[in-house]
This record gives C-alpha cells, sequence and structure tokens, in this order.
DNA sequence: ACCTGAACACCGTTCAAGT
DNA sequence: ACCTGAACACCGTTCAAGT
C-alpha cells in the first residue's frame, strides 16, 4: 500500500487530533492506511519512536524566536507559542514530555529558548537549566488544561472557563521570565 | 482472604517502589496479596482511584511547614521536601501528576505552598496559581529525574552522576522562589 | 523490499456464580 | 459481604510465510 514512516506519523497524529492519544494503538494506525498493524514495525522499530516521530512533527509549527529582543519579551515569546502549538494537537504536551523523558526525537523543544538565553549572555549550563524549568512549566500547565479538556469530552466534568487558564498560565510564566531575567547571567 | 482498600493500596505501591508503574496491574497486585485482579473490584471503583490512593499514601510523608519563616525559605523547603519525598519512591512523580491532572486524591502536592503564600499576604486565587506554577516545575523535574533512573536500571542508558540533578533542581527554584518573592501580593 | 496472518504475553474491567 | 472463574475487548511486539 506504499506506506512509509512520513505517512505512519501522520496518520498516527490524525488520530491523536480526533481521538486522543488513548486511541492512538498501532491497530488503529495500521487501520487508517489500510495495512496490518505488524507493518508499521517494518518502517518504525516500536510505539516510542513513532511517538516521538509525532512529537516531532508537532514542534516543527514552533516559530523560531526573534533575535534582537530583550530577554523577558523572547522567552515571553517563546512560551507563548509554544503552548498555542500544543493547544493545536489534543495530548500535545504529554507526547512531548514523554518523548523529552526518555531522550528521543529530533526537536527539543526548549532549544529556542536556551538560544535567547544564551544571547543574553548566559552559560551554556545555566542556561540550559533555566530553560528546562521554563519548559517543565509550559508542559505541566498546558497536560493540565489538555487533561481536563478530555474529561470535558467525555461528560465527566463541567466545561470550564478558559479564560481561566490563560490567566493561571499568564501569571505562571510572569514568575517564570520575572525569576529568570532577575539573574545576573553567571550568579 | 481479608483484603482492604488499605491493603491493597499498600500492595501497590509495595510493587511500585520494588518493580515500578509499569508492572503496578490490578494482577500483580491481586498475586501480592492473593487475590484475584477482579477481587480489587470490590474495594476500589477503578485504577485510577487506586492510583489515587497511592499518591496520597506517598504525599502524606510531605511534612507541614514551618509557619514562622520568611516567603523565600519557606518555598524552598515545601519543594525540596516535595522533592525528597518523591524521590523515595519509584515513578511517584508521575503518578501524583496523574493523580492531580485528573483531580483525584485527598491531599493536594502544593496547598503547603498555598498556606505560605496566603500567610505572606497574597488573595486565594493568585496563591493558586503561583503554587501550581512551582509545582509544575517540581513535578517535571523529578518526572525527569526518574524516568532516567528507570532507563539506567533499563541499562539502556549509562548511569549520570545525581550532583547534575540536584545542581538542576537548585538553579530551576531558585528562579522559580525569586520570581514568586519578587511580586508584590496583589501585583 | 514490503506486507500478512497468526500468535505470544499481557492489559483493565465485568459479572454470574460460589461461599 | 466478599471472592473466584471466566470471559470481553483490547494492547505492543514478533516472526514465519507470502508476494
Amino acid at each position: 500500500m506504499a506506506v512509509n514512516r512520513e505517512l505512519i506519523v501522520g496518520a498516527a497524529l490524525g488520530i491523536l487530533d480526533e481521538f486522543g492519544l488513548a486511541d492512538m494503538s498501532m491497530r488503529r494506525i495500521g487501520d487508517a492506511l489500510g495495512v496490518q498493524a505488524a507493518t508499521i514495525y517494518w518502517h518504525i522499530p516500536n510505539k516510542q519512536a513513532l511517538l516521538a516521530g509525532v512529537s516531532d512533527a508537532i514542534l516543527a509549527d514552533v516559530p523560531v524566536p526573534v533575535t534582537d529582543q530583550p530577554l523577558a519579551a523572547g522567552l515571553d515569546a517563546w512560551a507563548r507559542s509554544l503552548r498555542s502549538v500544543l493547544l493545536g494537537h489534543r495530548d500535545a504536551a504529554e507526547v512531548v514530555a514523554a518523548t523529552l523523558a526518555v531522550g528521543l526525537g529530533e526537536r527539543v523543544p526548549d532549544e529556542g529558548c536556551v538560544a535567547a538565553l544564551r544571547r543574553a549572555g548566559w552559560d551554556e549550563v545555566r542556561a540550559r537549566q533555566a530553560a528546562r524549568a521554563a519548559l517543565h512549566f509550559v508542559l505541566g500547565h498546558v497536560t493540565q488544561e489538555q487533561t481536563r479538556r478530555n474529561l470535558v469530552d467525555f461528560g465527566v466534568l463541567k466545561s470550564p472557563i478558559d479564560v481561566l487558564d490563560d490567566e493561571g498560565f499568564t501569571v505562571g510564566l510572569d514568575i517564570v521570565v520575572r525569576g529568570i531575567a532577575g539573574w545576573s547571567p553567571q550568579a
């Protein structure tokens, strides 16, 4: 059926968007492509690698940050665009977090953040540590948003007001950004 | 076999500590108690509720924070004691995060943090938002630590230096604490 | 080179039936 | 009231065999 890695990742992302991570099984992906689940293993070694491919596909839409920008504004823009990309795909925060945790995936979601910090004079190690802290906040917050969104779709929870999520994200992000920007470059 | 909720949660926690979350299946828990998996459903409605019980059991060991302490010191102490409790049980950060996300569990891991902020004059809403940001950092960081620890045990990864995790945690926590403490109570 | 069929060793959950 | 046996509808993964 002329199936390849790209088509498989695309089908997986389609199922993720429409039905969520719980429904993204090898059998369901095979069905979507008119192929057996076992066929996928000819093109991709295992499910974790497939998940990493989906994570990369999602993160491809994160825009490259503007270079000539004060640090605080750069961090804010990076975090907001990451969040908005994640909110564009169901359970995306969980997929990205899982891939990040096991160290797979070509794209590391905080490299734009690391770059902004390096340009502001931070050394490599400190920049990675600070960026990771910011990333943990973004992934944690969006995971919370998307999990609750799933519970609402499932009917076990009343629909919350999205504005509250936006406000909570703004407050948390402000804390993280001020915490970072208030640091001397090599404290 | 005189099985009850408390014994089941205890057996589940024991399997978590010894073999990890992936091995904590209803059948394995039943085996550990000399009972069928189906028996568990007489005492506990489903696996999510069982996970919530395990999460509560873990969080029971988080000490109540000292009341007469400056805000920054209080936040620091809270975050460090939460991390150290989580590191005491394999995959604990994942268990707590999953329970928190679906809104189950009696104990909310950031209530001590909320209390410290309220004593410092923060209003309820802002205190919850700031505490949640701090919690996302702690859970994200410890999840990363424990996932990598599992990969090392599995032999797919070389043993990292634990000191690096400690340092990364300190840097990230410092950012979050400074970000919070540098805020006016009702900005 | 690529795909199928069929299996292996599991899951969470339900439910009639036993004691 | 509490537990068992057996099933249902799934999983990820492997592998001989087909084309």
